[in-house]
RNA sequence: GGCGGCGUAGCCAAGCGGCUAAGGCACUGGUCUGCAAAACCAUGAUUCAGCGGUUCAAAUCCGCUCGCCGCCUCCA
């Protein structure tokens, strides 16, 4: 049957391939995200994680499905108490500076905004009962003020990483001096607060004594209380898979022994040169870095966009620039659509827009293939480009194109989809300039078109006349 | 050491057992244009990191080798 060619499928990384995405009978659907710590302004592997997270939920929004999304801030960690410690501030007003920065990236690079955006500073009691119910269940133990989580109890532990905990290197990444596990592969629940963090009121106190939580039962503790106990989708991107999403299950599943999520979908990590964007390699380039330079945000959406969220992406300026170029085919496209009078109609453009529809989305159905998925519409533009440089598209064509251009961008949110807005003046040079070119006078049209340049549009010369476009978005 | 990923034209990137290996960018030539910009047309891989194997058939499956990368329990 037809629907079992239009079923959307995500590559689950619990499953370990691609599974078909069966919502719940009631059409919503959970969806949660690892969202950053506030204690660094947004780089490009974060704006990945936000635009892969956004991709998936405006895809699932496109099957007409509700979809309930929360992505946390992390506002207390070991990264954010040093912060605050440095800046001499408080750790809320040292971490509400860069949760507002994350807010901004997000708007800016057209990410819908999630249902909500949970701190983890606002949920330490739902942390210290979790970790409550997991002592009286036998899954955790009190050592010294800590209490950790007995890997050794639950029994499932490794399946969604593969990870044989005989084998794993121990003290790889944590100087294991610093605790008093029973066992090394054991992990923090609550630590014990440090004399630092009680000068300074970063404590809670508990009948375990004054303590902080630890990362992974931030996680565990926001999404169940916002999504209840099996969420539909939880993402966030690879590298966080072991330790962080294994403990996350480890703990969720101990208590309520249902599945933590259904299906768990992982982006791949941000390159440069070939090296994992990290403040260990020294290679961060931030989304107000890019901008510095005269990238836009739409820019850098559309270059994580058109590679597939499970493939590495190596970024780099000049990869940037292409996108430019690409951007800027598409822009002239829409421009025209919009802004060139109508025409004569055309016998066969419904057709290219159904092939280009029907492609399109069956590609998207399949993982999320957006490279394939934009090969479709370019195919499109391709074909229909030409027909309407010649002002070949009657009005009633140009609204069939328009709309479907509205509902892939829907999910792409990248098209300039807005006409052509009359800015004062603007429209009096362009005709000008088409009066000069009638007289011959070009010395005085190329001084027009010279000052639209400099007001930031550019002209389009066609043959039913001219159209113009912004050179830059805003 | 364990687990996992990547390697397709100058660059980016689809294809994951079988129609001529999508598409984008760049380059070059041409059409159009007052000039320009854009657009359009034409032009690229006997070959998919390498070597073997399975198969009537492999970029696609299996094995080995090489190169690069990620994770290994409070970095997030």
């Amino acid at each position: 049957m037809e629907e079992k060619k239009l079923q959307l499928r995500f590559y689950n990384t619990l499953s370990k391939k691609k599974d078909v995405f069966q919502a719940q009978p009631n059409k919503r659907v959970t969806f949660y995200t690892c969202g950053p710590t506030a204690y660094e302004p947004a780089n490009l592997s974060l704006c990945r994680r936000f635009i892969v997270s956004d991709l998936i939920v405006r895809y699932l929004e496109s099957k007409g499905l509700t979809v309930e999304s929360y992505m946390n801030f992390t506002d207390l960690d070991d990264n954010t108490i040093a912060g605050a410690d440095k800046a001499d501030q408080s750790l809320k007003e040292f971490t509400s500076r860069y949760i507002d920065g994350f807010m901004a990236a997000i708007d800016g690079l057209g990410v819908k905004r999630a249902t909500g955006y949970p701190l983890a500073s606002e949920h330490v009691a739902d942390m210290i009962e979790i970790t409550h119910e997991l002592i009286h269940k036998g899954y955790a133990y009190e050592k010294n003020g800590s209490i950790y989580f007995d890997i050794s109890k639950f029994k499932r532990y490794g399946r969604l990483s593969g990870i044989d905990l005989s084998k794993i290197q121990l003290g790889h990444t944590v100087d294991l001096d610093n605790y008093e596990k029973d066992n090394p592969r054991d992990f923090t629940l609550l630590k014990r607060s440090t004399l630092a963090e009680l000068k300074k009121g970063v404590f809670f106190e508990t009948d375990w004594g004054n303590v902080r939580p630890g990362w992974h039962i931030e996680c565990s503790a926001m999404s169940t209380r916002y999504l209840g106990e099996t969420l539909d989708i939880h993402t966030s991107s690879r590298d966080l898979i072991f330790p962080h999403h294994e403990n996350e299950i480890a703990i969720a599943e101990a208590l309520t022994d249902k599945p933590l999520a259904r299906y768990w979908l992982h982006s791949e990590l941000l390159l440069v040169d070939g090296k994992k964007m990290s403040s260990e390699n020294n290679n961060v380039v931030t989304l107000d870095d890019v901008i510095l330079r005269g990238f836009t945000a739409r820019e850098v959406r559309f270059m994580i966009l058109s590679v597939h969220y499970r493939k590495p992406l190596n970024f780099s300026f000049k990869r940037l620039v292409n996108v430019r170029t690409a951007l800027r085919r598409i822009d002239e496209f829409t421009c025209k659509l919009l802004c060139l009078p109508p025409g004569k109609p055309h016998p066969e453009v419904a057709a290219f827009v159904t092939t280009m529809e029907e492609q399109f989305f069956e590609a998207m159905d399949d993982d999320l293939n957006v490279s394939k998925a934009m090969g479709a519409v370019y195919n499109f533009i391709k074909k229909t480009q030409p027909i309407l440089h010649v002002n070949h598209l009657d009005q009633d064509q140009k609204q069939y194109v328009l709309a479907s251009f509205k509902r892939l961008n829907q999910i792409l949110g990248i098209f300039r989809l807005k006409g052509c807005p009359l800015a004062p003046g603007v429209n009096d040079l362009i005709a000008r300039r088409e009066q000069a070119r009638k007289e011959k006078n070009w010395q005085e049209a190329d001084n027009a078109r010279d000052e639209l340049l400099r007001r930031g549009v550019q002209i389009i010369d066609t043959i039913t006349g001219p159209v113009w476009k912004p050179l830059r978005e805003e």
